[in-house]
Order: structure tokens, then C-alpha cells, then sequence
DNA sequence: TGCCAGGCCTTCC
DNA sequence: GGAAGGCATGGC
């Protein structure tokens, strides 16, 4: 058991805001995968309780994974200056960290989401991991890890195609035969600026703008990256286009310029509140 | 039934 | 380089 006092952190709004997939809530705690390992999260008196089958460096796992070293609370103080709607929606979703999340189960993660919803991403990435990832036993019940890119690299279209992510079956093929040849080579992509790198993971099939903005939000830790789906297309010309039609390029263009280095951060605060109606 | 979901790719100008 | 159409599938 490893225990860490953390100040601005919500496991509510950090692990069900749609940047991770694979967390189950059971009573008071979460339950997970994170890489290699099983593990439990629970939050008591502002300390968090973190337990595990595998315990070797887990404190220090846990913190990059959860981003615990940033000042989350300092960070939202000041996005809530930009505005009243802003300031609202961060007190409303306060405590949201951003994921260091594995970069290939974010890849393929984040291709499965598009034009898809969330319960049917959980699903088929469940069972991509049951049928493809190693086996782990913790507390008498079996657990699967994300596969490794040569472990889904055995996957065919047609066995893809039956654990439910539809047309995305091709994109899943052959971004994994590209991670695996390395024309696109996870073990630099953390040198590259984030211009550089979102044309660099753009390579990958399946990959878009959105889904790139995504990855390096949800596994790069690049705050500045601000991805346009549906809801916050909607959420933004409400706010800034008077309901108006606007091109998702535009949107991207002017929340740059408008949000600044979070503005990936103001975009999480957003989508919980445009999702849930409250904006 | 028809529309929607954390869009992207291909085709056609 | 930009617009239009197609794409699997489950939930409402």
C-alpha cells in the first residue's frame, strides 16, 4: 500500500471524463490497469490510497500516470480568470488531472473513439485487451493488460472487426504494422515540439486531427492541445459564435489563440460540462 | 424508424 | 486544397 497526500484531485472527474477507458468504479475506489499492473485507487482525507499485485516503484508510477507533481489547484485558479463560464465549469469539474497514459493503448484507444461513443469504446477495448493482452491475477480475480504493439500486431481485421470497432478495423491493422516497423517510432515522439508531433502521429492511419490533439493530451502531457469533437463544437459556437455554423479548423485556431498554453486543460472542463448539460 | 456518437479516409472537382 | 459521401454498430 502506498499512500500519497494529493490536494486538487477528483477520481471521479479524472478517470470517467473519456481520456481513459478502462477504470471500473466498485463502491468507494477504482479499479485499473495501468502498463503492467493491477491497480486500486481510493481517496480518504485527501490522501490516496494506491494498492497493487506488483508494489516495485509504484509510488513513483502512480505519480507520473496521475500527474501528481503538477499544481492542479494553481492551474485552475488561473484558466478562471479567462471567464465567468470558464470559472463556473472548473468549480463544477474541479480536480481533473491529465493522464500519462501508455501511448499505444492511447493510439488505438482514441481511434476506436471516432464517430463512436464511449460505452461502446470500453467495450471493445475490453475485449481487444481480454483477447490479446497478458492474463494478471489480483485479489482472486483476472485482470488483462493492454497488448503490446507485437501482441496486437498478430490481430487480423476480421477478429477486430468481431470484437466490435467497426470499420475501424483496417486503421487498427495498419497503424499497429506501422508502430511495430517503427515508420512511426514511439521512442522519439517524446523529443519532437508538438507541431512536429502532431504531424508525426497524423501518419498513423486512422489518426486525424482530433484524435492527434487527443493522444498528446492523454499520453504526451502536452496541455496546450485542444481537440474538437462534436461536444465541444457545439459547447464553443454557443459560446463564442453566437450558435453560428463554425469550421472545426476555426474553432481549433481561435482556442489556441484564446486559451493559451491549458488550453487542453479549459478544453477537459468544457466537455465535462457541455456532456453533462450543464453548459 | 432515424439520428447520434470524443472523425477519418477516399474520391472527385 | 476543399467539399461530399461512406463507414459499423448499439442506444435512444
Amino acid at each position: 500500500m502506498v499512500k500519497i497526500k494529493v490536494n486538487c484531485l477528483n477520481l471521479d472527474e479524472t478517470l470517467d471524463c473519456g481520456q481513459c477507458f478502462r477504470w471500473e468504479k466498485e463502491e468507494d475506489k477504482y479499479i485499473g490497469v495501468i502498463k503492467d499492473r493491477v491497480v486500486e485507487l481510493k481517496i480518504e482525507n485527501n490522501i490516496l490510497l494506491v494498492e497493487s499485485n506488483k508494489e516495485e516503484n509504484l509510488e513513483n508510477v502512480i505519480k507520473e500516470y496521475l500527474d501528481l507533481n503538477v499544481d492542479y489547484a494553481k492551474i485552475e485558479r488561473d484558466i478562471s480568470k479567462i471567464d465567468n463560464t470558464i470559472k463556473k465549469c472548473v468549480k463544477e469539474s474541479s480536480g481533473i488531472h491529465f493522464l500519462k497514459q501508455d501511448k499505444f493503448e492511447t493510439i488505438i484507444s482514441f481511434i476506436i473513439s471516432a464517430n463512436n461513443n464511449i460505452p461502446r469504446i470500453k467495450k471493445s477495448i475490453e475485449k481487444i485487451s481480454t483477447k490479446y493482452g497478458e492474463k494478471v491475477e489480483y485479489k482472486g480475480k483476472i485482470y488483462y493488460l493492454f497488448p503490446t504493439i507485437k501482441q496486437l500486431s498478430e490481430a487480423t481485421k476480421e477478429e477486430l472487426r468481431e470484437l466490435g470497432v467497426g470499420f475501424r478495423d483496417k486503421y487498427i491493422v495498419d497503424t499497429t504494422k506501422m508502430l511495430l516497423n517503427k515508420e512511426v517510432n514511439l521512442d522519439v515522439l517524446d523529443n519532437l515540439n508538438t507541431i512536429e508531433l502532431k504531424k508525426e502521429l497524423m501518419k498513423l492511419k486512422g489518426v486525424g486531427s482530433k484524435v492527434a490533439d487527443c493522444i498528446m493530451l492523454f499520453s504526451f502531457s502536452r496541455k496546450e492541445c485542444f481537440p474538437v469533437d462534436v461536444w465541444i463544437k457545439r459547447v464553443m459556437q454557443n459560446l463564442y459564435y453566437d450558435g453560428m455554423e463554425v469550421d472545426n479548423k476555426k474553432i481549433l485556431e481561435d482556442a489556441l489563440k484564446r486559451y493559451g498554453s491549458y488550453a487542453g486543460i479549459v478544453q477537459q472542463h468544457l466537455f465535462q460540462n457541455g456532456r453533462k448539460g450543464n453548459i
